[in-house]
DNA sequence: AAATTCCGCAACCGCGTGGAC
DNA sequence: TGTCCACGCGGTTGCGGAATT
């Protein structure tokens, strides 16, 4: 199911470009701008529907939509468009998204790729908000080491860890009961391998070597850093990681209450194993 | 209870790229 | 060849609901 579908729908009208039709008849250059009506949304289905997309310039002027190409071609592409999938990301999302970032760094189409259903946008909404808002909680860069060898190290293996747990707990009769039937993309990925137990990933059980060298790091970049004017400030290694680990913590069990209803399964933990032993992908 | 800050998300922007002519 | 245009990408904004004071 899909959760909230809160939206503003804009009760009123007027952003920049009040209507003032009063001189001439050059009506065109009057282009709303802002968030999209239904009125709107219809206007930009009906018309892909039955024409299709591309040429998006003179699509919003045909299907009579006030807006540039630009603008409908992201509403539709983001929103509009079937295959996009709304509800939150679920926890083998995160564990690609967190994956491939850090082989691609922000490349975002390139990483909604491999996430079907999902939009580069909403990806990196989603890595803004919830994962560089943890890196300026832990006050150090996204770029920086320590927070890369945190991700490495204690992030993933955590997400690791919830997906295995979640998806044997409920291994029978869980999976996809009733979805609704927008996966139409996300059914072509699917690879029906089961061979692959989902173990070998590195550092997924065994943490107690890489912590330790996560401890390490992050010590000493905090060292080097301004430490945080936190009270209890004893600023050690297994301070820094007791905090780190509380807050993944605390992210993991808020995300796993809602993500059990996705499509994702253990053949998607598979695929994600399979590509990411290699490093060409 | 009102006021204020916080924050997530949809949408916007500039710029780079590539094809048509 | 250079110019124009459509497109896509990554960064950024700002609206409005949630949280906080």
């Amino acid at each position: 199911m899909d959760v909230h579908h809160h939206h503003h729908h804009a009760s009123m009208e007027g952003f920049g470009s009040g209507t003032q039709p009063s001189s001439g008849e050059e009506d065109i250059m009057d282009l709303r701008k802002g968030p999209w009506t239904v009125e709107e949304d219809s206007l930009l289905i009906n018309y892909v529907s039955t024409h299709g997309e591309g040429r998006w310039n003179s699509l919003a002027r045909h299907a009579g939509l006030k807006r540039t190409g630009k603008s409908c071609r992201l509403r539709w592409l983001n929103y509009l468009r079937p295959s996009v999938r709304r509800g939150n990301i679920t926890l083998q999302e995160q564990l690609l998204i967190l994956e491939l970032h850090s082989r691609w760094g922000n490349r975002w189409s390139k990483i909604a790729q491999y996430l079907p259903g999902r939009t580069d946008n909403e990806i990196k909404n989603y890595w803004r908000t919830r994962v560089q808002k943890q890196a300026k909680q832990l006050k150090c860069d996204v770029n920086s080491k320590q927070f890369q060898d945190a991700m490495r190290y204690v992030w993933i293996p955590r997400l690791i860890e919830r997906i295995q747990a979640s998806s044997t707990s409920e291994s029978s009769s869980s999976t996809a009961t009733g979805q609704q039937p927008t996966s139409t993309s996300t059914t072509s990925t699917k690879h029906h391998h089961h061979s692959c137990p989902p173990d070998n990933i590195s550092a997924s059980s065994s943490d107690t070597s890489d912590l330790q060298a996560v401890s390490s790091s992050v010590s000493d970049l905090t060292d080097s850093q301004d430490l945080p004017p936190d009270p209890a400030h004893t600023a050690h290694n297994q301070y820094q990681y007791q905090n780190l680990d509380m807050q993944v913590n605390q992210q993991s069990n808020s995300w796993v209450g809602d993500s059990l209803d996705n499509l994702w399964n253990e053949d998607d933990i598979w695929f994600f194993q399979q590509h990411l032993c290699h490093d060409d992908f």
